[in-house]
DNA sequence: CTCTTATTGACAAAGATTCTCAATAAGACA
DNA sequence: TGTCTTATTGAGAATCTTTGTCAATAAGAG
């Protein structure tokens, strides 16, 4: 008698630990292929896939936001599991975490006021910060 | 004595006139794959590169929006050459152009207050549109 | 009509992401 | 702790979107 059907169950590695780690250390958003870089300059053995795997469960999971850069890639970020959005540098990929109540309304409102459910967004600010200029 | 360095002179050709054309068919963003199929399905004998080409150049120009889809491919829409959002059916693809000054203001406002300079953003809404339910 | 050269289309090439699969090792249990 | 099941891993192949190459074509000026 196996089980109906019910989730894999999820194992810790120090590879998802890792990639965990160094997603933590990135002051911006970073892609897989960077965060790999990074990895095996630091001595992991780590593969690609798996850097990719580990990115996607923890978008899944609400533990990093992602967003598509201008050349085609997702790029990855710890985040705070509760919503917001984000100021980025342009230059240096530094990022902030921002809120607004208002804006949260306001899309769902305009979502609603033209028939539309199950509202969602996507709102990013771009600039160049202090530093970079 | 050749010019300067002046832009080379742009020329009409019927296959820049069939992918806007097509593009404005669409009633959502498409991709330049999609484009090139349905070009193909009337009959044109257009070249995949010749599209992408054109669609960038739309783009630069501001006559067409593109944004990134979920599948890692840029999607574009013909579109008016002022400053505007989407809200996007996300089943049928069905997209509206919105305004909003508030919003503007807010977004550079945020980036500004930290320090941000030459403001941009990224704002759309997705939805499930009346038809699609 | 002629000539210059922007544009085109077929194909190659580059990149990012996913898939495949044999080998490995986490976690449960005795 | 040792054994067993199977989730996970890593290397490489495969896929997919997008860009580059280049000889052939044709837009537009004169
Ligand atoms: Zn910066
Ligand atoms: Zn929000
Ligand atoms: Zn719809
Ligand atoms: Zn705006």
């Amino acid at each position: 008698m196996t089980q109906a059907n019910s989730a894999p169950a999820k194992r810790n590695t120090p590879q998802k630990a890792a990639v965990k780690h160094a997603l933590g250390e990135a002051t911006g958003f970073v892609s897989a292929q960077q965060l790999h870089q990074t990895l095996k300059k630091h001595g992991s053995t780590i593969g690609l896939a798996t850097v990719y795997r580990t990115l996607a469960d923890l978008a899944q999971a609400g533990e990093a936001d992602s967003l598509q850069s201008k050349d085609a890639e997702v790029l990855y970020r710890a985040c705070t599991t509760s919503h917001h959005h984000h100021l980025i540098c342009r230059k240096c990929g530094l990022t902030l975490e921002i809120e607004a109540q208002n804006l949260e309304k306001w899309a769902d409102q305009v979502a609603t006021e033209h028939g539309f459910s199950q509202p969602s967004h996507n709102i990013d600010i771009f600039g160049v910060c202090a530093g970079c200029r």
